[in-house]
DNA sequence: TCTGGGGTCCTAGGACCC
DNA sequence: TCTGGGGTCCTAGGACCC
């Protein structure tokens, strides 16, 4: 009796509960660059960016369905995005909204099933095992509690938010999670084990939570595009090409095996702030600017730090050349630092281990080895 | 006109210790 | 006479997710 919620274009929903002139058409979310604000016209009608307007670095962070039909998707980037579709509305991202609605979701989800694992801004896992009523069998349908159930907190999200979800609900969290999305937007998709040769088995493999592009690429170069093809692999084999530990989990996803538990509750491990400069910096040549920048980024990770209550012993950079390729260089302290000074001088011992040839596209700041402060 | 930002987890080698 | 066997910590890179 395991959930997932996975809320339907959550960015772009919310965009089109303060925009409702947009429905219908195809928008995207993603840009940072402030004239892309929607303006208010001396007719009183919103005028609204587009994609052609857009002049600098980005990607598209969601889409609604409209644009995602004419092909433009999260992670494209949004110059590639405008030769494809010009005049698709192009809107400028804002966390704090999208924050306050994930909150808001997240407490309509907790009034009826209150075992949440959080997965980020727009999902979360839950276990119904123990909420009231969720084995009740309804007419002659086992499952009729729990679509009951599903569907009332489907409601509650709507009545608190405005937005439509989607749900799998499952024996456990892999299956769920390939669930939700079967049915998107404001699906309900039930599953039993029973289910898996048919429903699962002819799904790609990409499907499975933790099979990227690399994995992916790996299996069809050795054959395997399907679930159901996994699954017809022998463990020996699989742990062959995988490595034991692998090859272990790629046998039983296939088979819809999966017994890790709900998690409410996890400590940070690290807390960073990076940034994509608008023109490529220079070490030496644009020396200030880069400087400053990075004086910047440790002030937030010391702001981040300090609002959440934690110190960390290992300050980290993160360097990303103008050829994409990128570094990483960190040092361990005696003692855990959360304050900007402290950062800023660890993280520029980190930077005089690095080679600074070629000029940087991106600067990053991280704290980990994180312990929490007071209580 | 390529390719964001904030995370977690895993692997692998070397230092160091007993 | 070649050169153990564990364990932990640190660093760097990479895969993957939302």
């Amino acid at each position: 009796m395991i959930a997932h919620l996975d809320m339907d274009a959550f960015y772009a929903s919310v965009e089109l509960l303060r925009y409702p002139e947009l429905r219908g058409r195809p928008v995207v979310v993603g840009g940072r660059q402030p004239q892309l604000q929607p303006r208010q016209a001396a007719d009183g009608t919103r005028r609204f960016a587009q994609l052609s307007d857009y002049g600098g670095r980005g990607v598209i962070t969601t889409s609604t369905y409209e644009a995602r039909a004419l092909g433009v998707h999260s992670g494209m980037g949004l110059m590639k995005a405008a030769q494809l579709v010009p005049d698709a509305v192009l809107l400028p991202v804002d966390f704090d909204r999208y924050r306050d609605y994930s909150r808001r979701f997240k407490a309509a989800v907790a009034e009826l099933a209150p075992v949440i694992e959080d997965r980020g801004i727009d999902e979360i896992y839950l276990d119904l095992s123990e909420v009231p009523g969720v084995r009740t069998v309804v007419g002659h349908d086992p499952l009729g509690g729990v679509r009951a159930l599903a569907l009332d907190i489907q409601n509650n999200v709507r009545q608190a938010t405005g937005l439509t979800c989607s749900m799998g609900i499952s024996p456990n969290k892999l299956l769920s999670k390939i669930a939700s999305d079967l049915n998107k937007p404001n699906g309900l998709t039930v599953l039993t084990m029973a289910d898996v040769p048919r429903c699962i088995w002819p799904l790609p493999v990409r499907r499975i939570n933790g099979i990227g592009p690399k994995a992916g690429a790996k299996l069809a170069a050795l054959g395997i595009d399907t679930i159901g093809q996994l699954a017809a692999q022998s463990l020996a084999w699989l742990v062959q090409h995988f490595g034991g530990h692998t090859g272990l989990w790629l046998h039983r996803s296939a088979q819809g095996l999966d017994d890790r538990p709900v998690v409410t509750h996890s400590e940070p491990v690290s807390v960073s702030r990076e940034t994509t400069f608008e023109r490529d910096l220079h070490a030496v040549l644009d020396k200030p600017e880069l400087s400053a920048q990075f004086t910047a980024l440790c002030e937030r990770v010391a702001a981040d730090l300090k609002r959440k209550g934690y110190a960390g012993r290992t300050v980290g950079i993160k360097l990303r050349f103008d050829d994409f390729h990128t570094v990483t260089r960190d040092l361990t302290l005696a003692e855990p630092v959360a304050d900007a000074r402290s950062i800023r001088w660890a993280a520029g011992q980190c930077l005089k281990r690095a080679v600074l040839e070629r000029r940087l596209r991106l600067l990053g700041v991280r704290v980990g080895s994180l312990r929490r402060l007071g209580h």
